[in-house]
DNA sequence: GTCTATAAATAGATAGAC
DNA sequence: GTCTATCTATTTATAGAC
């Protein structure tokens, strides 16, 4: 039945199972937060003792940091959207409806695709962890930079009102995280709102352009 | 030196010593999630033993629920927006600014004098404690049909565009919610955004206003 | 690489004296 | 109403066999 017979044969290799512990680690971090979650279950989710989860981490605390370090930087990363030639595109063409749709969809779907993501980025924030501050400040700072040094050349323009551009991202931001976390948190019979990740980012776009434009 | 000289006639009655108990677990279960504070710390910085916790509340579950009871209920429901006359007067009148405005500076001002309601009520849902639906269920959805139903209003005077209601208060309260929650998670001197309350509300009133108006 | 067994510390919760 | 002492279960972490 089992695709792995049991048999000494079966073992994996050390990276392998490091990875397999990690990725299991991820799902119960991500919904139990730090103290929630036991090396215990961890040890039983990924099927092995738990002094496996011991041999390749040396303390809960290194395998919780192990996880931030990666799904932060490497997955959360990995997906901005300036390294986009259709958003290039779009910004040289000033094209604004395209430039904040595309980014809008974008960390909509990426956001309803990877939803541990930002269950970790929320309860390590909330429970104070330091690796959480540094994503922030790297992640989030880059996102300010890019799209409101869009927004400043929009203004000088004179395309775009006179508003500190910073509040216009957090505006904008703000739209997007929280209509995410509300999907995360609540499955969708018991939504106040759904609606498809389109049907936001357009509409979340035009409420923001309609209101910061000339 | 201290308030209270070291006697057996310092003790609290029992109602006294169950709201300091009470008190001091909230700003511990706010800072820490619920897995991630001890009875001990509670007992410890409450000045009692920890008998005298399960004295008043039978297991740590009980005195979880008394709290996200107590701050959710009691304290979230009393700064309900719509029991205020001005409010009521500008609702009268059409003054979308101000309807907008005024729920939007109150808003940030509850959760910026009050930041431990926001915490408890974000790590309570992160970690999936059925009091926090509950508490989102009721308070959250009055919200969407006070501020939906003006909306409502507004668009069949012909003055707002015809957008499904539900996601204009979500763009509305995503700014609002996003902009509290940064400042709660970050201090002054790490935030990428500085600014007032009033400087907020009217910002993101003015962007959601010219956002939706017709 | 993996397990069983177990150490050591800490957690939640109770008993009983004052 | 409050404490000290204690119990039991759980949690992190290690030792040592295979």
């Amino acid at each position: 039945m089992d695709k792995n017979i049991e048999t000494t044969a079966t073992r994996m290799s050390g990276d392998e199972r490091r990875a397999q512990i990690l990725q299991v680690a991820i799902g119960l971090f991500s919904n139990r937060g730090f103290s929630g979650t036991t090396t215990k279950e961890i040890a039983s989710a990924a099927g092995v003792s738990e002094a496996m989860v011991f041999r390749h981490f040396a303390t809960k605390e290194e395998l919780y940091h192990a996880i931030l370090d990666y799904k932060a930087c490497e997955d959360g990363m990995k997906t901005l959207p300036w390294e986009d030639t259709a958003q290039e595109k779009a910004i040289d063409e000033n094209d604004d409806y395209k430039v904040f749709y595309t980014f809008a969809l974008k960390a909509l779907q990426h956001q309803q695709n990877d939803p541990d993501l930002m269950r970790l980025l929320f309860l390590s924030a909330l429970e104070g962890h330091a690796l959480s501050q540094m994503f922030f400040d790297q992640f989030v700072s880059r996102i300010y930079e890019f799209i409101g040094s869009y927004i400043r050349k929009r203004q000088a323009d004179g395309a775009m009102r006179e508003v500190e551009p910073k509040i216009i991202v957090r505006a904008f931001l703000g739209m997007l995280i929280h209509h995410s976390l509300n999907n995360i948190l609540w499955d969708k019979s018991r939504r106040l709102l759904d609606i498809s990740n389109e049907e936001a980012a357009h509409q979340f776009v035009t409420i923001l352009l309609n209101g910061v434009k000339k």
